[in-house]
DNA sequence: TTTAAAGTCTATAGTAACTATAGAGTCAAT
DNA sequence: ATTGACTCTATAGTTACTATAGACTTTAAA
């Protein structure tokens, strides 16, 4: 089954534009065209893109997935690799996390500190803004 | 007390950059210029990129932290509007935080797929990715 | 068979919030 | 006068796309 860059998009649920781009950038290539020149893709084309796609949905770069994939081309390579890029990812993601906790907890204080129907002139939020700029000044 | 764009950087710890960025933004601009034309700050400017610093590190956009500053210097303006953003703001954070908990979750399932000292064609890590692709397909 | 619509092509610009660089000018001290 | 540190503007790069323009191809209907 041969299909174009349309039909691909369908079945992967990526965006045509974002496949050509995962082309650019080395992920995925149509091995052949078409006589005017379209794209033409295979079963392995599509479970390609939809390996690459799993991995943009556990968030990792291009740049990774490219490393996957070429890792998932040479089976003799050892795996140690492919351990600690997830190991890393999820130290990347679990810190995220933390800051954005924190995050949440100063935003929940801030929200705390105004009542909605005063004029700006009152308004806690900005106030505890501008006061956080005084103390640290 | 007058200062350049370098001495406003290491008070603020905004880098020089960050801080022209930041005029061409419109979020804080030097109002006079030295006859060499550089940059002069007084002490209005350093609390105003405080404030924007401030704000940064809530994980505001500059959009938004724009939209606070005309806010803020129209005192007589309702508050409603910060309270909104604030809200607004604290909501996607949750929903960053949920998403992320979740990709740790898959990411930490996926790591103890594989013990290491195999060679790539028996990874389970990559084992799972290309199974996965199979299930969706 | 012509034609119109839908699909595809490449190349380029835009997104967010910066960072980095180049090349030129300014300032302060020696 | 000159050196070194600082500043200026303008531009490109980062990430993973999305959106657009202008041209070409394919498919289906008239």
């Amino acid at each position: 089954m041969i299909i174009k860059i349309g039909e691909l998009a369908k079945i992967s649920g990526c965006s045509v534009q974002s496949i050509r781009h995962y082309e650019k950038e080395q992920l995925l290539s149509a091995k052949i065209r078409s006589d005017g020149n379209f794209r033409l893709y295979d079963q392995a084309d599509i479970e390609r893109l939809l390996f690459i796609k799993h991995c943009r949905s556990l968030d990792l770069s291009l740049a990774e997935i490219r490393q996957l994939l070429s890792l998932n081309d040479s089976p003799m390579s050892q795996c140690d690799d492919v351990n600690q890029m997830i190991e890393q990812h999820i130290e990347q993601v679990e810190r995220r996390i933390a800051d954005l906790t924190q995050l949440n907890k100063q935003l929940k204080a801030l929200r705390l500190s105004c009542n909605s129907k005063r004029t700006v002139e009152h308004c806690g939020i900005l106030k505890q803004l501008n006061e956080a700029v005084s103390q640290t000044n």
